[in-house]
DNA sequence: GATCTCGGTGAACAACCGTTCACTGAAACT
DNA sequence: AGTTTCAGTGAACGGTTGTTCACCGAGATC
């Protein structure tokens, strides 16, 4: 082996490790401007000037806005499930699955405001491609979580299709908690406390719902 | 009284019906272009050329874009409430609620995609006016929906808190049942009835859990 | 040490943008 | 009939946009 790929941070760029640098760059500038004016009327040249590149050196790394705005979609469902993953590590879940579950939304949110607000804005806001991107990305999400779910007890036996629509109201749930919290000012707990306290009861509404039902 | 202002349809147009009929032109080819690349990166310029005037002229009916766009909200919640008086007359309203409201919602919708999707874009996505416009509207008319609540049988003991917060998710899931609906194909009665079959369901979910639990 | 690769550069382009200004001509008013 | 009002016009402005092209220079390869 030669001594090529230094690894460590600091100094001796590679050449791919200087690459990848510029390329978060770039996705980390457009997040930020997103957040502001939405991604769909960011350009080019400002998400150049934002990441310290010339415009044109844009396209060594994406050939259009588009693929930039699916390679956010990409990194942005990329935490959420990191949150997941983490999620099913907390023991607090197996006691009091929504409690925990309510609590671990809002902090994972709070903690990534960027990318969950990007999903927010342009999941019905964006540009067809990016839509069309999280919708499929969000449609796996649910016959993920649909999966965990169906191995809890007292959901076992359930139906594929009831779990598949359970899996789908918290999906959405889930989907609008994220928009309240993103868009809740940062100062504000006893909002914070609001909304969860609202999460915990629509869970318990679709669990209680569902156990009365059993259709 | 003079021969002033004609009235009927046709012929004749007034000063301020022949502006008024611009104004609408205006609003009318600001919808149509939203719909496919969303209000905030549609121009001026575009508008004006579909509305079949110069650019300048529209500084005649908005100031801005903004304007513009504030004037959308208002006519997309005016259809909203439209819909909403129009269901309070429904006498099925009186006999189940429920089946009556999903059926009207999913039929309103699909009759004004135009109206519910400029809101369901703008919503999230739309310039900072609009998104504040809409939220405005929307925290109205929950309330709103809350004083209708509040008069219907088995409800009408409940807690104030509890009937604004079945307003809420009431209100959280005609958004998202209409967003559904905005983006269902035309011509997918399966989907049309599976929307409306969640719609009742969630309805019903939200019934039944706060009358078994009653916190 | 010579050669190649390739991320980043800078000038140039045609197209579109929002906004200004002086204007026209017909409806509205006196 | 004479005057005023005002929705719509058309040219012009300075600025930003996406994309092209030839070019550079340092890391990678030989």
């Amino acid at each position: 082996m030669s001594e090529t790929s230094a690894g460590s941070a600091g100094a001796a760029p590679n050449r791919q490790e200087q690459k990848e640098r510029t390329r978060e760059a770039i996705l980390a500038a457009a997040l930020e401007l997103s957040q502001t004016q939405g991604f769909a009327q960011i350009s080019l040249r400002q998400v150049a000037r934002q990441a310290g590149i010339v415009p044109t050196a844009f396209y060594r790394h994406f050939d259009s806005m588009d693929t930039l705005g699916l390679a956010l979609v990409e990194q942005s469902f990329a935490t959420l499930r990191a949150m997941i993953r983490d999620a099913q590590r907390d023991p607090h879940v197996f006691e009091n699955i929504i409690d925990a579950s309510a609590q671990v939304l809002v902090e994972a949110v709070k903690q990534n405001k960027a990318h969950f607000g990007f999903v927010s804005r342009e999941r019905l806001g964006g540009p067809l491609a990016v839509r069309r991107a999280i919708g499929h990305e969000l449609d796996l999400f649910v016959s993920e979580l649909a999966i965990v779910l169906a191995r809890l007890p007292n959901i076992e036996r359930w139906s594929t299709e009831d779990v598949q629509m359970v899996s789908r109201l918290f999906v959405r749930n889930m989907v609008s908690n994220a928009e309240e919290v993103v868009e809740m000012p940062d100062d504000r707990p006893d909002l914070e406390n609001r909304i969860k306290e609202g999460a915990r009861r629509q869970m318990r509404l679709i669990v209680i719902g569902f156990r009365e039902w059993r259709s």
